[in-house]
DNA sequence: TTGTATGCGTTATCAC
DNA sequence: GTGATAACGCATACAA
């Protein structure tokens, strides 16, 4: 230990982590022994009595879908400024991997940060028993949670086409299972229906470009719109669409409820919802810093999903 | 602790750690007793005791851009295979931020992967020297690397491009001091004149789609074919020639030196080189794993970067 | 302001 | 096969 500063350890440790409890001059003494020696704190030891270890764990379904990066790069940010780092794991969409991988991150993390669109309520909400837990996109009891109110957002996307004149449009939905797809599938039907139109689900479907090509040979013929559960889904229906000489938007208007970047480089760019992911991102490590400090109760919060129109969403044809 | 089981903690340990040191009798009980109790080891108390984290650092220069989530996704994979987890860090091309949170992840994890195309050889050689350090796609000295071959796949590329007839192929060139950038130029440079063709280059220049949309205006006259740094630049100087009016491939062909997805997805599609990036992160995984167990000394592996041929690359004009 | 002593939860050592 | 007991390296309560 860096006594070569010829201070008890104690004192080494003050010097270190309180320098206000300790003399200038030893503080310094110290603080060039411990450059002297490249002294490097171990991690462990500290965790072991403090009883934090600094690490947040961090459970995302995917990561080869690019939507989820800006959540990481806001947790990123966050963590950074709460002095934490990040234990990213992946869950690959499945239950029992999920709860397992949050077991194994229990152990080395002081709290949990999950986006599971799958696993079950009653798992997380003792999870959110045992350990700090924040949930990402996802309400369970009141467990806390930060929301991107894509329901709200896709209601304005469904006024936005209602106001253009549709009145039957095509919901292509995403994977089984969803918690956000059936919100976003209840709020459309009935909204809809509120307004004397007609949501026409298509799926359940994997949110994959290649389903998206599938479903646009399975649109209904009435529809003179289709809003997609993802970018992918909204690619692979422009796709589609243009292989079977259907226009966008003059024979039918297009959009997504999320929106990856490419959605404004295509032919024609694709109306869609910005989702402020990385705010979610960053606000989610915020609330569990604050859990495990146990500076505040914190509950859900809902960050608005803004509609960004672009020229895929036009008036339909027989007006 | 559990020795609800009524067994001494070191039992107890064992039961759980090495269940062949223990009668079936006891290990069960014990099992049993973990489960009631809803044990749960305390990861910083083990590793205080056998040095081991069970972490591994990761860091990479972003996470905006996609060319780097097959990388996390492939070292996640085999991170999971040596029973260990990622601590994952960003540090945003900036050398001295990649240092300070290089040293903060040496704290918590057994070992560093880094990708840093910028910081210095210096820096790196002494990290090596201090905890296990595998470098990805770089090379510094003797240290333990996996890169990625895409200066010999661009080699490949290059000669696709020669044997089609070009003989005036502009580079457009990657960010300032990236270490891969000037291998390449390099290469493309030598071997281009030795077959009696010219490389010229723009740049360098940031890495993203509007800057390839000013790079299409600057290409020289003489140019019959293009070659990005990356996908961005090429998507970007993709766009710039077709608003000016230049077609690929009839006018210019165009190449870029990784294959994002969209690439594929482009009108016309874009000729790439396909960088195993996920077997780079798995492999890099596995390799720090054999450094901090000792298992094996590890030298530099480099993973063979294949040219995908689209329809972006045509003989010249002028044949 | 500084030093001494204790404990954090686990594994390792050594007896039994 | 099992049980005491001693580390591991740090932070703190308490004493000086």
């Amino acid at each position: 230990m860096a006594r070569e500063a010829g201070v008890s350890k104690a004192t080494a440790s003050r010097a270190l982590q309180r320098p206000d409890m300790v003399a200038e001059a030893t503080r310094q003494r110290v603080q060039e022994a411990a450059e002297r020696l490249g002294f490097q704190p171990n991690a462990a030891a500290r965790a072991l009595t403090t009883g934090r270890t600094g690490l947040m764990g961090l459970i995302v379904p995917t990561l080869s879908n690019p939507f989820f990066a800006p959540l990481v790069i806001g947790a990123q940010q966050a963590a950074e400024d709460t002095e934490s780092h990040l234990l990213i794991a992946v869950s690959e969409y499945d239950a029992e991997r999920e709860a397992a991988l949050a077991d194994r991150l229990s152990e080395q993390a002081d709290g949990l940060i999950m986006v599971t669109p799958v696993g079950s309520d009653a798992a997380l909400r003792e999870r959110g028993r045992r350990r700090p837990l924040v949930l990402v996109d996802r309400q369970v009891g009141r467990l806390p949670a930060v929301v991107a109110d894509t329901v709200a957002g896709l209601a304005e996307l469904l006024d936005h086409l209602l106001a253009l004149g549709h009145r039957d449009i095509a919901y292509v939905s995403g994977p089984a299972g969803s918690w956000a797809d059936e919100q976003r599938r209840a709020m459309l039907t009935a909204r809809a229906s509120d307004a004397g139109a007609r949501i026409h689900v298509l799926g359940p479907l994997p949110p994959t470009f290649d389903a998206g090509i599938e479903a646009s040979a399975a649109l209904p013929d009435a529809a003179t719109a289709a809003l997609a559960y993802n970018s992918y889904l909204a690619l692979g229906l422009l796709h589609g669409l243009g292989v079977a000489g259907r226009r966008v938007p003059e024979d039918i208007s297009l959009a997504a409820a999320d929106d990856l970047s490419t959605l404004s480089a295509t032919t024609p760019p694709v109306t869609a919802l910005d989702v402020p992911l990385q705010a979610v991102g960053t606000l989610a490590v915020t609330r569990l810093h604050e859990l495990i400090t146990g500076h505040r109760r914190t509950v859900t919060s809902r960050l608005p999903a803004a509609p960004v129109l672009r020229a895929s969403t036009a008036p339909p044809r027989s007006l």
